[in-house]
DNA sequence: GCCAACGTTGGC
DNA sequence: GCCAACGTTGGC
């Protein structure tokens, strides 16, 4: 079982909307960086457990606890001309852009900020790919070390 | 294949 | 709103 970190903005799609979604379950979609989609196509298993960020917010910070239901399948909004995340270049037959399904564990008492984070980068987090300089992964991946010690924090 | 221009991300 | 950092695009 892998660890894995979602950012998400909470003015678009926070905790709180996850919290009030039917079974409290939504397909994370809208990824539109290829890297990020690897992860989503390949690499996350039902069962994984992530890490809900908010980014570009007031106290930007981890939100929640979620897990994974449902491994990755073609992201239906890339085929929709009126969606936002349409992509022309993304066919049905050949889908470019993935999602997958995650669910509500639990939201953290609390929002672990990001500056709390950083209070550690140069010691039990110093590996942490959201505090690498620049980063801009809205998905990306979390060892079980930093996982324990993220959530210790709580 | 290079690289300048551009659009986006995201903390502050 | 600013701006650094990054990914993508497209001309050559």
């Amino acid at each position: 079982m892998n660890h894995w970190l979602f950012k998400s903005e909470p003015d678009t799609f926070g905790i709180q909307d996850l919290a009030k979604a039917p079974k409290q379950r939504t397909a994370w979609d809208g990824v539109r960086n290829y890297q990020a989609r690897n992860m989503l196509r390949d690499s996350i298993k039902q069962g994984d457990l992530g890490l809900f960020y908010h980014s570009s917010c007031a106290v930007p910070g981890i939100a929640g606890i979620v897990e994974i239901v449902k491994e990755g399948y073609p992201d239906a909004t890339a085929f929709d001309p009126k969606h936002h995340h349409y992509d022309p270049d993304s066919m049905r037959g050949e889908p470019r852009w993935y999602v997958v399904d995650m669910k509500l564990v639990r939201s953290t008492r609390r929002i672990i900020e990001l500056s709390e984070l950083r209070a550690h980068e140069n010691k039990s987090l110093q590996d942490l790919i959201l505090l690498r300089r620049g980063n801009r992964l809205s998905v990306m991946p979390v060892t079980k070390k930093e996982w324990d010690f993220i959530v210790s924090l709580e």
